[in-house]
DNA sequence: TAGACGTAGA
DNA sequence: TCTACGTCTA
């Protein structure tokens, strides 16, 4: 029935190294990066609570990364630019309320950055990332849109442009 | 670049049979019987003017089927349950247009069908159509909505349930 | 059933 | 840049 036969878990998944690359998100889902298609958050249950798994980073939404190691990812829900409908607040909940319990439960979550370099696009897993802190602001369309900081932990390799 | 190299034609596709079945819309768009992966009428140049090459029927709009060989097909554009934005006039463009033309010009146009059964689902070749008539009606938005009337072909195999 | 940071072609 | 009868998970 489901084609994604994949456990959903936290941390690294094995067999996968940062700086992986792929094309597609399904290829995302197949793997077990990230078993969403479209949706940027994806999450697990882990004793009745939900604890964020994986975000994609693809750049439709205004992610500041102010530095190399550390990116504010936005909240899902409410943004008529991807669902229809009026813009909305931001809630509580799916996505938003997983990474608020990634943070209180201090458990890393994977980063997957969207990429575009001459005609070559794709996803690159950036490896784990920690939420240190979350926050709401007045969005793009005057509603409250959650903000999530990332902060990438240590002892993992650059993401540089390098030869192949 | 472009991952489809199956170049578009108008009836027939070589290896394609009356009844064989496709899992996905990107199936249909690699075997060439329909390049789209969302839109619903695929169409091609033809000495300055479009003709339409395929059209699916996935069953979200009313497309009346009053006869097994005959189907009422809804054109495209101006649906708010399919393209995020207000309810417009559906005008003679895109794949409207081609459709217009392939009448003008008398030549047929594949059908595909989405079906389901049990829990199985995909779509099925159906075959050749003529575009026979077109006219505009009112829609549930109140919008003008363009209705392509399509024959089957005769001389084609029937399309009914058997054992595999 | 609704929501979601998709994709490719015009 | 925009449209489009997708497709999945919750």
């Amino acid at each position: 029935d489901k084609w994604i036969n994949t456990r959903k878990r936290i941390g690294h998944i094995p067999g996968v190294k940062v700086g992986d690359k792929f094309r597609y998100r399904a290829e995302l889902a197949i793997v077990g990066l990230h078993s969403q298609f479209q949706s940027g958050i994806d999450y697990m249950k882990n004793d009745g609570k939900t604890l964020a798994t994986s975000v994609v980073e693809s750049g439709r939404y205004d992610n500041a990364t102010e530095s190399p190691d550390v990116m504010t990812y936005t909240g899902q829900g409410g943004n008529p630019m991807v669902t229809k409908g009026k813009p909305k607040d931001q809630k509580p909940e799916r996505g938003n309320l997983a990474l608020m319990n990634s943070k209180e439960a201090r458990t890393p979550v994977r980063v997957i950055r969207s990429y575009k370099f001459s005609k070559e696009s794709g996803y690159v897993y950036d490896g784990l990332y920690m939420v240190d802190d979350f926050w709401q602001e007045r969005g793009d369309f005057h509603k409250l849109v959650y903000k999530f900081l990332l902060s990438r932990m240590s002892e993992q390799p650059k993401l540089t442009l390098c030869n192949s």
